[in-house]
RNA sequence: GGAGAGGUACCCAAGUGGAUUAAGGGGGUGGUUUGCUAAACCACUAGCAGGCAUAACGCCUGGCCCGGGUUCAAAUCCCGGCCUCUCCGCCA
């Protein structure tokens, strides 16, 4: 959510630092701005009329206890209350709808972003499969023949984009899991968490999931309730609605979840193996910041980020999303994309952003400064990275020509196997 | 899911319609006394959100779990919801 106060102040300035987005947001910019003035015109009257009616029904009681009569200012209160009730009701329309308008704005942009993605740099070398016999196979027909990914029955459970892993693919999952948990827990400081994977309607309006991407969203009708679409969700609002310590900052939350995500409108698209599903396993990582410090940490936790795919050893590259790219609730957001030999195509397996006062701002997650006042939050999230498109890679990566997958020697602990054959 | 009890500030807790400016205690902070500590005593301790105003001070509204309602007036009465606890049922 952005600050009213800064539309009230300058819309032009919101509306143009907006646009960069590829969006026209003055008409609706402008609607909100009018509806804080009527909401303001109507509080004040509002609140006139409250002392007016505190005053008066203390001197009512003053006469009643004198045993006078105070009928004639009763009834000129009767009025006076029903106006209060009817103004009450306006103010609380125009504020619902107010708060429902701003809630559909996304977050500004930060300055100096290109319009479209930028690639920042590449690491590691596209591994040369010239010498082989056969070209390298995408994922899904490796993972098929090694019988550890099982599509079909998948499907027969749950219909289309579903994953089922079998045998040594949920033996390999299980491992990258862990894997990652364990480089963020012990050089990286996060705290594991294990949330809930169903969440209340309004922790997803907290991260901006809510009210505009509700079609995104896996929902349980009878109790309101939502599946994550990420562990960003409940890990950025463990906080909200609290003042935190300086002194207990900055929070470092890291979670291994399933996510779920309707993928509606991409029919058709991305529908090979591990990469678009329904449900995919993934590690976040959230930190909670004082404002001042959200950019170095946004470039630490890119890093955190990176790390898990050095260890692996995967050729990737990092891209600065354009400003038409960058997500609802972001200002920056990087993505790490891994190089894909089977399918011939650059995969994204983490997108790191910082989202500054954005959401802080839909949850009241603040923190004291010395003066006494409180100050909103800074809030970052990145993916510590996406377990199902890393699976795929490793797969594609360090496949042989006899259809056997090397395992990388940095998981092998967590395996105890060096390569998965045929 | 059923029956009952409850939700008041950092914690405990009083408060059944107007005198409450939400009592009292604990804790916290500051002070007095003091060789030091403890104790005692004194003072302060309602956060938060919002509106208005501003050089600054300030004024007002809301707020006793949340949302409605009744009333000139609600912590207090009524309705709905959420949460916690106890018992029963179901259950990995």
């Amino acid at each position: 959510m952005l600050d009213i106060n800064q539309i009230r102040e300058n819309s032009g300035n919101v509306i143009e630092m907006l646009s960069v987005r590829g969006e026209d947001f003055t008409s609706v910019i402008e609607e909100i701005k009018k509806l804080d003035s009527v909401w303001r015109l109507n509080l004040k009257e509002a609140e006139k009329l409250k002392a007016e009616k505190n005053s008066v029904s203390e001197q009512i009681g003053e006469l009643k206890r004198e045993g006078k009569d105070a009928s004639g200012v009763i009834k000129k209160m009767q009025e006076v209350a029903s106006r209060i009730k009817e103004l009450d009701e306006k103010v609380k329309n125009v504020k619902s709808e107010l708060d429902n308008k701003q809630r559909y704005i996304p977050n500004i942009p930060a300055e100096g972003i290109r319009k479209v993605d930028r690639i920042v740099r590449e690491e590691g070398k596209k591994k040369d499969f010239s010498d082989s016999e056969t070209p390298p196979l995408p994922h899904w027909d490796i993972g098929e023949m090694l019988k550890i990914i099982d599509l079909k029955t998948a499907t027969k459970l749950s219909g289309s984009r579903f994953p089922l892993l079998k045998g040594e693919g949920a033996e390999l999952e299980r491992a990258l899991i862990t894997f990652m948990l364990d480089i963020h827990r012990k050089y990286h400081g996060y705290t594991e968490i294990m949330p809930p994977y169903l969440v209340k309607e309004e922790i997803m309006t907290g991260t901006g999931q809510m009210p505009k991407f509700g079609e995104d969203m896996y929902n349980t009708k009878k109790d309101n309730l939502y599946l994550i679409p990420t562990a960003e969700v409940p890990l950025t609002n463990m906080h909200r609605e609290e003042i935190i310590g300086k002194e207990d900052l900055p929070k470092k939350y890291m979670a291994y979840t399933p996510c779920f995500r309707r993928e509606a409108g991409s029919y058709g698209k991305d529908t090979g193996g591990l990469i678009r599903n329904h449900q995919f396993n993934k590690v976040e990582l959230v930190n909670i910041v004082l404002p001042e410090e959200s950019d170095n940490f946004h470039r630490q936790l890119l890093s955190e980020s990176e790390e898990v795919l050095k260890r692996l050893g995967l050729t990737y590259r990092v891209l600065e999303l354009g400003t038409c790219e960058i997500g609802f609730s972001a200002t920056k957001t990087y993505d790490l994309e891994v190089w894909m030999p089977g399918e011939k195509k650059w995969r994204e397996v983490s997108s790191c952003s910082n989202c500054r006062d954005f959401q802080a701002r839909r949850m009241a997650l603040r923190y004291r400064k010395e003066d006494g006042n409180t100050e909103y939050l800074h809030t970052l999230n990145s993916s510590g990275v996406a377990v199902g498109r890393i699976f795929a890679a490793i797969l594609e990566n360090f496949q042989t020509d006899e259809i056997n997958v090397i395992i990388p020697k940095a998981i092998r602990k967590y395996i105890k196997r060096k390569t998965l054959i045929a």
